[in-house]
DNA sequence: GAGTGTTTATAGGCTT
DNA sequence: AAGCCTATAAACACTC
């Protein structure tokens, strides 16, 4: 069946569910991670639908965000003023879709839920570090995601750069822009100095990234992000391939579940603030 | 008070 | 038919 082109959208609502519209404003932002307000910007800049009713729409998607296993919630620091928390998505749920198109979801993403506690928060953290851009903090956060048994991405691998745009259905979204502020460092606060040592790439834009080679950190404001006139990826974009660079980069971090690939927390327990989490 | 986040309930459409 | 997915509405709590 031919897929629907944007600009035959106009003020019709657009084929996409909640979670797909969410998920293209996540992954068109430079860090992969984005506040309510962003999302709602972004949604109705590029379907006119959604400038009107915003209530109920943005009702609706909120309570996508809460209620499905494929968001993260990112908080801010405790330091930094403002509403709300960031959104991320949840790196296993890049593969929901069915063929990577975003019209269809292959099945709903469900993450038990002491995984999804675990792997909530290293997500977070993760996501945390890399729009931080705080060199004690990722490494900090590079310890503890090592001993979470992630391990580094390899540096040989060679590695997709581009992908299949061959069945465009929506056109590149070339208008929208990384938002204006500043971003916020959403770190955990520290107690205790890490380790000194070398620091090396562990940020949401290096999990999936295209090409590490050309990788660029990017922060909101920067002038890198300011600087982008269009996103890194177009869409349609492809999940799957994007989720088998994931998988790719942490090998030894995933097992078969019946949910599909999932973090070895059985096999790694992870060394938490607390102390150590019981073994399951 | 506005914005954000969570939860519950319900209904319709689709898939198995 | 049953189960799943999604949309919608609403109530409520929390934070700024």
């Amino acid at each position: 069946m031919p897929r629907p082109l944007k600009m035959s959208y106009g003020d019709q609502k657009p084929p996409y569910s909640y979670i797909s519209l969410t998920a293209m404003a996540i992954i068109h932002s430079p860090q992969r991670l984005l506040p309510l307000s962003e999302i709602y910007r972004f949604i109705m800049e590029q379907f006119p639908y959604y400038r009107k009713n915003t209530q109920k729409w943005q009702n609706s998607l909120r309570h996508n965000l809460s209620f499905n296993d494929c968001f993260i919630k990112v908080p801010r620091n405790v330091t930094k003023a403002g509403k709300g928390s960031y959104w991320t998505l949840h790196p296993m749920a890049f593969d929901m879709f069915e063929n990577g198109s975003l019209l269809r979801r292959r099945k709903r993403f469900r993450v038990k839920q002491l995984e999804k506690d675990l792997s909530n928060w290293k997500l977070a953290a993760a996501a945390a570090a890399a729009a931080a851009n705080n060199d004690m903090v990722s490494h900090y956060m590079d310890d503890q995601l090592t001993q979470l048994g992630f391990v580094e991405p390899p540096r040989s691998a060679p590695l997709p750069t581009n992908y299949d745009l061959g069945n465009a259905s929506v056109p590149a979204i070339s208008t929208y822009k990384a938002p204006p502020p500043p971003p916020p460092s959403i770190v955990p606060s520290l107690s205790q100095s890490p380790a000194v040592r070398p620091k090396r790439a562990f940020t949401i834009e290096s999990l999936i990234a295209p090409d590490p080679k050309g990788l660029v950190h990017l922060d909101y404001g920067s002038p890198v992000a300011d600087g982008l006139k269009k996103p890194l990826f177009n869409l349609p974009f492809n999940f799957n391939e994007l989720a088998a660079q994931y998988h790719m980069y942490f090998p030894n971090f995933l097992y078969n579940s019946q949910y599909g690939n999932m973090p070895c927390y059985h096999k790694t327990p992870p060394l938490f603030h607390n102390g150590p989490l019981p073994v399951f």
